[in-house]
DNA sequence: TGTACATCAGTGAACGCGCGTTCACTGATGTAC
DNA sequence: TGTACATCAGTGAACGCGCGTTCACTGATGTAC
């Protein structure tokens, strides 16, 4: 039983790769046919069908898989963490490597983070809401900016996270061989981060305000 | 004479109006046909090619639109500027105005910051970095920020500007009659906009560093 | 002002093509006994 | 273990449709004299 299954996932995964080989390319996904995805699956239109109702749906099951990556990336990071000081710089710089390493699956969120239909936009919204609190999370942990509201420092974490995101379809436009315009725009980002955190530390909460 | 000239300058923006009708019912343009889009504008398929060579030549020149539509924006806002010390609040509430007054326009920039073509992806990218600079202008005509470098300078006005840009499709997704999430949206992003403008004021420039 | 000619924005027929979706099918894999 | 049947992932033909693009055209507008 088990062999048919398995085989079955395979095709499912040809398909999904198929679609995001087709992102990669620089095509949106919005103009991606079944026949072409099919296609370059190797297999014939109609199996499709076995899989997915339509494009959006195989987008969503994008997401799913693009969130699986994400939190690869955040097991990594934390592991790799080291000195508090140099947090930004640290988590930054293997954020920019991870990236490159998983490419295509960048160029399918930062894609979708504007472009998509309503429905896959919210889901990459609420992957991009989990990672922000994932932060908050950590932060805390650390003990840092202790004097901030929930609420503040959830604004503190969304700008980064979303300052972040927004700044990947930049990234992935340099030439990765151009490594001087990667540590410029790596640097440019870490500088805009700590401005973020700069005046994090400096927030005063009014205390007679709602 | 003129009486030709105008007439195909008409047709020209029925043709234009036609696109930015199909991106404000949450379409994306590269879905956008030219037998699509010449229905819509009422001429015959091939009447489009009168006025561009294909679709993306079409959105190329949406971007000049665009620009005209970002600088009246800003003009308004430097109008009815008031108090420097409540120049976030102010100039985001005329944001979010103008954001629904010309509706289509945003969402065609939400949707090209990320989804587009590499060339109108650049184009978008020119007219932010414009639009930065410009609040950099503002921002030392009014004495504020002083004792930063121009490339912080830089830092502190393209951040702002993404975080402005990259949340406008977030306000584009608010019903336009719930006033109480636009309200929070709006608070939401103000608070981030002053985290950015007090850690820029709490910045030191490190003297004997590159 | 009137006439004869030039320009050119928009027309409409035609082409071959890839599209989404339907349907009955095949044959390898899995299951029951 | 062997046989008879069920399942179901993938097939391939077929459909009507909208696509981009070509081409020769029309007829209102513009120009020259």
């Amino acid at each position: 039983m088990n062999n048919r299954q398995e085989r079955k996932l395979l095709t499912r995964q040809s398909l999904m790769n198929a679609a995001l080989q087709w992102v990669e390319e620089g095509q949106h996904i919005s103009s991606l046919s079944i026949r072409e995805v099919a296609k370059r699956a190797g297999v014939v239109p109609t199996a499709f069908y076995r899989h997915f109702n339509d494009v959006e749906d195989l987008a969503l099951n994008l997401v799913d898989e693009l969130s699986k990556v994400l939190r690869q990336l955040m097991r990594e990071v934390r592991q790799h963490r080291t000195d508090p000081r140099s947090l930004i710089r640290d988590s930054l710089s293997q954020y920019c490597e991870y990236v490159f390493r998983q490419r295509v699956y960048f160029v399918f969120l930062a894609q979708s983070l504007t472009g998509g239909t309503l429905t896959v936009r919210n889901a990459i919204r609420s992957e991009l809401q989990y990672f922000a609190n994932e932060l908050a999370l950590d932060l805390k942990r650390l003990g840092l900016l202790p004097q901030l509201s929930a609420d503040m420092l959830d604004n503190v974490t969304s700008l980064t996270i979303h300052t972040v995101a927004s700044s990947t379809m930049e990234l992935l436009d340099l030439p990765a061989s151009n490594t001087v315009a990667l540590a410029q725009f790596q640097r440019r980002l870490q500088r805009q981060l700590q401005l973020v955190f700069l005046g994090a530390a400096h927030w005063q909460p009014k205390p007679a305000q709602a």
